[in-house]
DNA sequence: ACTGTTACCTGATTGC
DNA sequence: TGCAATCAGGTAACAG
């Protein structure tokens, strides 16, 4: 599922390919995604030049040399598929479903945006002003960046009055968390995923702030670091196997408590429609 | 104003 | 074996 790790990682992967390359033809197979695709988009892209890249939170922009960027969101299944180019006269590739946009390059790589539930998303904005665009206004500090503090965290936790895990899935108290890496940073933190949120202060908020940029960090390391892996045989840029500690590990023992009698290991239990994974032991 | 719930969507998994 | 029900989750519309 693509979180901010995720969309780093894949966003990594879209530059060391697409860099410096001409969009040399573009075309939009489906254009209803999470919200209907800008008109003229493929003519917009046709011809121009990929000069940068920039992530903020679970979006990120390709831009372009005319100033335009290309907002992208991956949703819950949204993935970039990067293969070469089939020759001309080679036989058809196997159709891949669910590229709803697909582009060729004038170095003969062939891109494709594949996303099969299309919760994700494609616009176009002003490289000047990325940040005003709408899905991206009252988007809060992004934690991996030295304007992420205890101090601002805390401020905007003060006045919440959900559960902490809900609290942090808030996109406007901190970019980029999702379901997992929510789990995975308050169980590094210590803090019980129940915990009113404006009742996290003090040395608990101490802790969520590092926790939460470590887990990160050591996720986009494991996605880099696996670069060849999570680019599957598919050609496909997704997402990459990463060890969880408490995430999808409903009834195993918690690394950290010495198991049975003391410790009945990670619980699931469901908040805001969501699952969670937590250990009632170490996390208070 | 704020909080919790549901719809959106399809593939994978589970249950009968 | 096959089909239906369930689950997954980011976001926003909706309800309270």
């Amino acid at each position: 599922m693509p979180e901010l790790p995720e969309v780093e990682t894949v966003m990594r992967g879209l530059a060391a390919r697409l860099q410096g390359r001409v969009l040399t033809q573009v075309e939009v197979r489906r254009a209803d995604l999470r919200w209907l695709l800008p008109p003229g988009l493929a003519a917009r892209l046709t011809g121009a030049r990929v000069i940068g890249f920039r992530r903020r939170g679970k979006y990120f922009f390709v831009r372009l040399d005319g100033g335009d960027s290309l907002l992208v969101h991956l949703g819950m299944s949204g993935r970039m598929g990067v293969a070469p180019a089939p020759p001309s006269l080679a036989a058809p590739a196997l159709p891949v479903a669910h590229e709803h946009l697909v582009a060729m390059t004038n170095d003969g790589w062939r891109v494709s945006f594949v996303d099969p539930r299309r919760f994700g998303c494609l616009d176009l904005v002003r490289t000047d002003a990325e940040d005003t665009h709408r899905l991206l206004a009252g988007m809060g500090p992004e934690p991996l960046e030295p304007a992420f503090t205890q101090a601002i965290l805390s401020a905007a936790l003060a006045h919440k009055r959900t559960p902490i895990k809900a609290a942090l899935l808030d996109q406007s108290v901190v970019a980029g968390l999702g379901n997992i890496y929510v789990c995975e940073s308050l169980f590094a933190a210590r803090i019980s995923p129940r915990r009113l949120a404006s009742s996290v202060a003090g040395a608990r908020a101490a802790r969520l702030v590092p926790a939460i940029r470590t887990t990160l960090a050591a996720a986009i390391a494991a996605g880099g670091s696996s670069l060849r892996d999570y680019r599957q045989a598919s050609g496909e840029l997704g997402y990459f196997q990463h060890a969880w500690k408490v995430y999808g590990r409903e009834a195993e023992p918690c690394e950290l408590c010495p198991g049975p009698p003391a410790c009945a290991g990670i619980r699931r239990i469901v908040q805001s429609g969501r699952s969670t994974f937590f250990c009632a032991r170490v996390q208070r």
